[in-house]
DNA sequence: ATAATGTTATAGAATTGTTATAACATTTCG
DNA sequence: CGAAATGTTATAACAATTCTATAACATTAT
């Protein structure tokens, strides 16, 4: 059981919600490298959509570099640490939401803040 | 003149892109409080997209407490700042990307880094 | 061999994004 | 007052995206 939580009523793409909380998985160290991803029939199973939509879901995590697709093993979490593109991607990733923060009076400090709560969940 | 730029090559939604164009605006005093922005129809033409989907810019901005729309003085920059919710919304948008950078072995200090970066471009 | 794997193809339904007209009530301004 | 501009609403159409449903294929594991 991998206990991925899929929310139907929301309005987030269901392929997105199951990249993001296979990446939560990863950085809580639920899922650790070389751990095997259930199959696209299995997963699709167990959370109850359809298989396309978890293929999806698993290239979409490949084409980012936290898991390898391989006929004989499945998907595997295999995490690609290209630090330098990461960072990039990561300050455009930021751009609107940091904005978003010094117009609404947010401090650089209280974003320490919030970066070091999540960092903090995501070191147990 | 209010200088927006679409890029209509993008994937990401044209209404999105405005919506974000004018959070970075205000972030870099460009637009300030009271300051009116262009009508609906003005600013479709400006930036050649449809009066429509500016109404649907505005709008969102209005919900994020970005903006103000009066018949009387149009549309016009008016910040609300409830830093207690813009807090909680920071906070649910990093989770993901904060997730993603702990996964590819990106520091809480680099990540700080980051924000002064964005900070820094901010407070001009 | 049989079963399971990822992959590909096709098709349909629903939703979303965008544009196009048009009309309406309200407000601004000459 | 009358004309112009405002945000708003309605309707329609089109394209793209998302998700589902079947089906088939080559490869691999048991």
């Amino acid at each position: 059981m991998m206990y991925i939580e899929i929310d139907f009523s929301s309005d987030e793409a269901l392929y997105m919600q199951l990249r993001n909380q296979i990446i939560l998985g990863i950085a809580t160290s639920r899922f650790h490298q070389g751990m095997s991803l259930p199959s696209v029939r299995q997963m699709a199973e167990e959370i109850g959509i359809n298989m396309h939509t978890v293929n999806k879901a698993y290239n979409v995590l490949r084409q980012e570099g936290f898991v390898k697709i391989d006929r004989r093993h499945g998907t595997v979490i295999a995490v690609d640490e290209n630090k330098v593109t990461a960072l990039e991607e990561m300050k455009e990733e930021l751009r609107v939401i940091i904005a978003k923060g010094s117009c609404k009076n947010i401090s650089r400090k209280e974003v320490y803040a919030l970066i070091d709560e999540l960092y903090f969940e995501y070191s147990e």
